[in-house]
Formats: structure tokens, sequence, C-alpha cells
DNA sequence: CCCAATTGGTTGCAGTTTGCAACTCTTCGG
DNA sequence: CCGAAGAGTTGCAAACTGCAACCAATTGGG
């Protein structure tokens, strides 16, 4: 089932490694929320979509809601979907930084207040800023 | 070429958003250097392994290193390469809290003092905890 | 209340990507 | 030199994607 079972960052891609599930919980997170909305902001085909949206129901990270007034579905994310935040945000920085020609117009993440968000960086318990040098994975 | 040309997020994805290129990376991070490095510890097929090798270092994320004593090829992480640092740890996080049941066995990561890595938390400029909630997306 | 448009999919099919196994070519160790 | 190991490449079968057409259930307008 998983492509290394004790590897943390393999079973994450195995849940959200492909082309496409990461943009839907993008879209989720910035208010999407019906079948087409996700549909129209990635311009993913159709089946494909259904697919997705099965497999991230079923992993957990999105679940069907009521909707109030009607009975047409709706998707929203979980507390699982909700903290992929991170791994998107980072996901983010990465590309302006390496991803785009100096230059080169794109979408930034601000806060609350319109400031630009930070770099987000590991860091050590003592707040110290961790590289993959300074850091080991152990079993 | 790209799949939204102005989204980071999505440009991300277009180059490292497959079932291996993370695990690659994430293995040139963990010493990984020579193809059959990289064939054993992910256990992808060959060919796949030589076209995202190849697609790794089109992308600039990895880079043939002449090897002091040889002729072998060697691949090491660029510094675009190994600033996807940030994006490992926060998916190796998630799918730590997400992807394991409870008490089910998995690696963790710790600095140079063996002391677990504490949560990456995206931050506004002034400390505080970001959320989808708390920011947005401005062209 | 009824008809048409919209939503949320499913189905069929063609093209692409992936994986496995076998094969090649180079290099290293003795 | 000779054999083994490293680094790929090639050929094919199976799986996955994308497009377009189709279908059923809601909904909105008159």
């Amino acid at each position: 089932m998983w492509t290394d079972p004790t590897c943390p960052v393999a079973r994450a891609v195995d849940v959200i490694g492909d082309r496409w599930s990461l943009l839907i919980v993008r879209d989720a997170m910035d208010g999407a929320r019906s079948f087409t909305d996700f549909q129209q902001r990635t311009g993913i085909a159709r089946n494909i979509l259904a697919d997705r949206l099965r497999k991230l129901t079923a992993h957990g990270l999105l679940a069907h809601v009521e909707a109030p007034s009607g009975k047409r579905r709706q998707y929203a994310l979980t507390a699982a979907g909700e903290d992929l935040f991170a791994v998107i945000v980072t996901l983010r920085q990465w590309g302006e930084r390496h991803a785009f020609e100096a230059g080169e117009p794109h979408s930034v993440l601000v806060d609350a207040h319109g400031a630009l968000v930070p770099p987000v960086v590991p860091t050590a318990p003592d707040g110290s800023p961790l590289t993959s040098d300074t850091t080991s994975v152990r079993k």
C-alpha cells in the first residue's frame, strides 16, 4: 500500500504527491467549495477531479458538508486538510524563489494586515535555523 | 508550459509534484549521490529514475559533480534543491501527524543534539502563527 | 407548476506515463 | 585481461490522464 511504510515523507507523497491534489487543497483554502468551483479554478478534467475529490475525502483531507439551504454537495477541508497549510506555504515560497525568472510577476501571500508572510524556516528547539546538514533521520 | 503561470504553488507542483521527485531529493539530502544509491533507497524503476534525475537536473535542483577519483557520474543538490528542505520537513511533519495510525512507528527528524525538530509553523512578521483564514493571496 | 439551465458527476476512447525485465556500454578491482 | 558492478537504454504491457459526450438530479424563471 505505501511506497515506503516507515517514512512520513513517502506517506505524505503517496497521499498528495500528484499533479492536482495540492492545487485542490490550495483552492479549498482559498474558498472553493463546489465541484465547479474546483473545476473552474484548476482547469482539471472532470473525471480526474471527481476521482481526486473521492480520494482526498477517503484520506480524510476533505469532507462532505451539508449545505444549509439545499441538497447540493459541498466539500470542506478537515483539520488534516487545513494542516497542509504549512506545506503549501513552504511550497509557495520555494516556487517564488526558484520557479520564476527575475522580475517575472507572481502572486504573493499576505497576512491580515497585508504584510508579506516571511520565509518559513525549520528551527531547532533553541530557535536556530536548521538545514539538511544539521539534521538527521532517526528510525 | 505551466499549469497555472502566476501561482508559485502550481509551478512548484509542476516541478516536483510527482510520486518520486521529492523522495529523490529527500535521499539526496540524506547522502545519496549515485544512480544506484537512489535506485536502492527508493526502489524506483530504473528508467523512471533516469528520467527524473534528468528532469531534476534540467530544472536546476540537482547537478552533476565531478567525482574526485574517477569518471563515474555523481549527483549533488544545488542551492535550489537544498532549499526544498523546509518543504520536505513540513511534509514529513504532516505525514507524521496524519498518515500514521496512533502508535504506528515511524522515523523522526532530529537536530545535531538528537532533539526532535519542533513543528514548522508559518508566522506573521510579529511572530504570531498564521492559518489559511488569516492569510490571503495577492496578485 | 413546468421547462430549461445548472450542477455533479459517469462513460468511452485515445494518448501518455509508469513499471518490469532484459540488454548494452563503460569502468573498476584484481 | 577478466569478471563484476555501475549507469543507463530499450521494448513492451499495464495503469493513468485528458477530452468530449452523455446522464440524472436540482434549481430558477415565468
